[in-house]
DNA sequence: TTTCGCATGTAATGAGTTACATGATTTT
DNA sequence: AAAATCATGTAACTCATTACATGCGAAA
């Protein structure tokens, strides 16, 4: 029941299409929410249907029209009663660290190699996170006091990536002093 | 299409019931892995018509009858197929960064709060976590051989409690420095 | 006496993924 | 010539949550 209050919340903001929406959900804040364009369309038309949000439709030449949605006064209403009801932290289910609790079933360099391409992964986000980082350290104090908020969840993404590559270290460490490496470790 | 490999790794290291899988879910792999009854039986159904599990029924007096599943060897080789394909990390759906980000909508009192809530959670699970951590560094060599794999899912859970409680120490830095905190700050 | 633990399930709904669908413009 | 970007959607399916359902024994 949140991602039409990630949505909403994305529109009190500042108006825009869907197209717009999911590329905040992947650019902006896509270390926190993610969402297909298949959920944000269909999203929106559902809260279209229930008057919490509304669009002037946009009409361009040579591309397809917009769709620009904005919050209705009932949306933005909606919004605040769900930002004073408290949250749950997510549920996280984690693929790879259920093959480390079974590494002792794959090849121990078949593990370590997907560890290191996950550690790639975290490096390439955490350089994006900084520039986005030295982007906001760098604006006008204006800025800075506008995007306050905003600025702290990226902080979140760039401790959350910190964290996992520290993580991946400690784990090289332990994968990576398994026994003779060229050996065969499973009865496969 | 994970929940199932997860439960494959569970029952590959011991066998049990689907109540005992809820427990582990719950007090062992927590931290990165989350299913509730409902789904646990439900796919313990699935896997047993698929022939990838196997039960034997204990008869217990004054109490329910318990099956006890343990995997086939197709559902071995089923587990060692999934681990050879690589994974994605998983999609972060975080509500809390959700509230941060719009977080002027919010009287700073109460986002405060709420966040003082998140790390009293954090804060708990962390020490359960240590207690675990302290278990496995004072027992045996031979045990702690045996949970090598899982003892640095362990690692991940501490690192990830830790870290979040360094994040709500900045974010408590931040929102705690909002002007005067018996304003009101929205027009509600 | 009410709640907790043990032990199993079904049904309905909501959330998310994968695949299908169109069509022009710009970049490689 | 192929792929990426812009821009919108529908349909089928799987995954996850909430609610409903039962029943005994032990502890608070």
């Amino acid at each position: 029941m949140s991602l039409r209050h990630a949505i909403l919340t994305l529109l009190e903001r500042a108006p825009g299409s869907g197209y717009d929406l999911v590329q905040r959900f992947k650019a902006g804040i896509g270390h926190f929410w993610n969402a297909s364009h298949q959920q944000v369309y269909q999203e929106l038309a559902k809260l279209h249907g229930e008057g919490l949000v509304e669009f002037e439709l946009e009409r361009q030449e040579e591309r397809p029209d917009r769709k620009v949605y904005r919050l209705t006064a009932a949306g933005l209403a909606a919004l605040k009663t769900w930002f004073a009801q408290p949250v749950k932290p997510p549920k996280v289910n984690d693929a790879l660290l259920v093959k480390v609790f079974g590494g002792h079933l794959v090849p121990p360099a078949e593990l370590r190699a997907e560890l290191e391409q996950h550690a790639a992964l975290h490096r390439e986000r955490l350089a994006e996170y900084r520039v986005l980082e030295q982007q906001f350290l760098t604006a006008p104090a204006a800025e800075q006091a506008r995007f306050r908020l905003p600025y702290l969840t990226l902080r979140r993404g760039l401790l959350y990536e910190e964290d996992w590559l520290r993580w991946l270290d400690e784990a090289r460490a332990v994968i990576g002093a398994d026994a003779d490496p060229t050996a065969p470790v499973t009865d496969n």
